[in-house]
Formats: C-alpha cells, sequence, structure tokens
DNA sequence: GACTCGTTCTTGAAAGTTGAACTACATAGG
DNA sequence: CCTATGTAGTTCAACTTTCAAGAACGAGTC
C-alpha cells in the first residue's frame, strides 16, 4: 500500500469548516422543527415533497429517492405521520403491491403554519449571510458535489466496465 | 402575522443543491467508514478528536463541544467504543466529577489502519472535484454560515438583551 | 399453469439519539 | 461548617434509524 495523499493545511481547514457549519445547521433546524412543528428536519422535508406532488401523493419508493432514505426508514416515518393524522396511506390501483402516500388537509395545515417559520431559520442561517457572489457559487460547489455522489453517477451501476 | 419572505427561485435553487449534496455526502461516508471501520462518521470523528488531543485523552465535556453532540449522546458512543476496546474511560483526579476519554493503542491502530480511505473518499467527494478557486469559496462560505450558528454565536447568551 | 427472478413495501429487533430527571461533586456566600 | 447553586456525567423512557428477513405481487420463460 502507498503512503496516502493526505489534506494540505487548507483543504483541511476547508473540510473542518464544512463540517462544523453543516452539522450545526442541521441541528439548528431539526431543533426548531421539533419545537415548532413537532417533528424532525426529515420528516417536514416528506411533507413538502408530498405538498409539491400531484395530487399531493406519491410512491413510496419515489418518496424514498427524492427524500434519500431507504425505503424501511420510509416505511417507519410513514406510520409514524399517520398517527398524527398528517398522511394517509391509498393503494395504488395499478401496482397491488404498491402504496401512495398522501398528504391530508391536516398535513398541508401543519405545513401552511410552520413553513414560514422554517424558511426563516434557512434564511437567517444561509441568505442572510451571503452576498449574492457567495450564494451562487455555494450553489455550483454543491452541484458539482452531488455530481459526484449521485447514485446514479459515473458508472455508479457498472463499476465493472472501469 | 405578515407575509413570510419566501426564497427566491434562484436561493430555492441553491437550497435544494446544498441538501442535496450534503446529505449525500454524509450517506456515503457513512456506508464507507461503517463498512472500512466498522463504525458511523461520528464515532471516527470522536477517535480522530482524541488522537489530536493531549495524551490521546479529552474530558467527556470537551469532547462532546468539540464533535458538537450532546454529553448523553457523547455517553452511549463512549460505552460502544470502550466495548471495541478502541478507548477507555479514565478518572480525573482533580475533580472527581470528571472523566477522561481516552483513545487506547487498538484504537489508534484503527485510525492508522481506515485514516487513508477516508481522505480518499473525503478527497474523491469534494476536493477532486472542485477547483482551488472554488475550494476558498467554500471554506469562505461555511465558515460565514458557522459563525451565525455558533451557541457561543452573537448575543446567543444574551438573547433578553436584543 | 409453474418456475424463476426482480420489485414493492413491511416488519421486528438491535442500535443509536434525544431531552429530562438524577447522582455526585464543586464552588461561593453566609 | 452549612446551605444554595452550578457543573460533570450518567441513566431512563420515548423515539428514530438500521439491518436482515420476509410477504406479496409483477413479469418473463418454458
Amino acid at each position: 500500500m502507498t503512503e496516502p495523499r493526505w489534506l494540505t493545511d487548507e483543504e483541511q481547514r476547508t473540510w473542518r469548516a464544512y463540517l462544523h457549519a453543516t452539522t450545526l445547521l442541521e441541528d439548528h433546524l431539526d431543533r426548531q422543527l421539533q419545537r415548532d412543528a413537532g417533528m424532525p428536519h426529515v420528516y417536514y422535508g416528506l411533507l413538502v415533497q408530498l405538498s409539491q406532488a400531484p395530487r399531493r401523493r406519491l410512491r413510496m419508493t419515489e418518496l424514498a429517492k427524492s427524500a434519500k432514505i431507504t425505503r424501511s426508514r420510509l416505511s417507519h416515518a410513514i406510520a409514524r405521520l399517520e398517527k398524527s393524522d398528517w398522511v394517509v396511506r391509498e393503494n395504488c390501483p395499478s401496482d397491488k403491491r404498491g402504496q401512495f402516500a398522501r398528504l391530508t388537509d391536516e398535513g398541508m395545515e401543519v405545513l401552511r403554519r410552520t413553513a414560514p417559520g422554517h424558511v426563516a431559520a434557512v434564511r437567517q442561517a444561509m441568505f442572510d449571510r451571503l452576498s449574492a457572489e457567495q450564494m451562487t457559487q455555494l450553489g455550483e460547489i454543491m452541484r458539482v458535489m452531488a455530481e459526484g455522489l449521485e447514485p446514479s453517477g459515473p458508472d455508479a451501476d457498472l463499476p465493472w466496465l472501469r
């Protein structure tokens, strides 16, 4: 095994700043939403996805994919959200294995009530502090990073071809 | 209640790119470390912190602070790491309430063995894909964001003065 | 039909996390 | 010394996530 390429000093500083900022922000949003909406950030994200889908519903697998969580995790999450009456399951007529998760009116109402506070938190943490230039740069950087990590990324399905 | 300031289109795109990239990366590192080192990213971070501390040990509270997790979570985490013999607890002579977490030789060895792979993963996900300029920008952006979220941030201790 | 294989989603147990309550010690003021 | 108050760390119960099955259906093949 050959000597690994370690990070330069500046790379290390950047990496630590990244870890620091992202964990602080995730914590902040989790607490904010837990307090104001009674659910963690991930669950809130599920409701948002549903609210934007046609007929406010999505197949479980699609929802899992767009929220980047496993189907198992989603099953539990939807079960929990069903208990709060924010989501209901519906059978899929065309595929008897399939399930839709549909946002209820109560769920929609929770979103309406809590979205402003959430947006404010995001804005305060990010956009109020970054220049317009920095926002653009951040967007570009994040897109580049995501590209390299995409499950459907470069040869992700064909590693044996490399 | 007044109409909230929603995000502009570009802000939304940036925010989504951010969420997308950060969750993908965190997932990626978690899997990589779980596979190669047998522990999640947070736990790995604890070992790294310890490895860099004098005498490879830290007080629980300090470790919790530098890893940005609660003391409760740290208690459980250290208990788990103790079972793998990567960390041991030691009493603090000067403060009988205190505990040190100390990295064992086995723990150090795990780090030595797995650090190269981890660095490679970070590099591949981030630094191999960003230009030198972008890396600098990212560092600056993350520092700005962290500043605003710092527990010891602007008036965090004196909110009643605002 | 019967077989195989893949997909969709769920389940249950184990592991991890959280917030509050709790123990034990430290520190300051009378 | 004594009491009050604060700090270090753990523990408990409730909740969330992961992991390893597994049940049920779809689709292709013979």
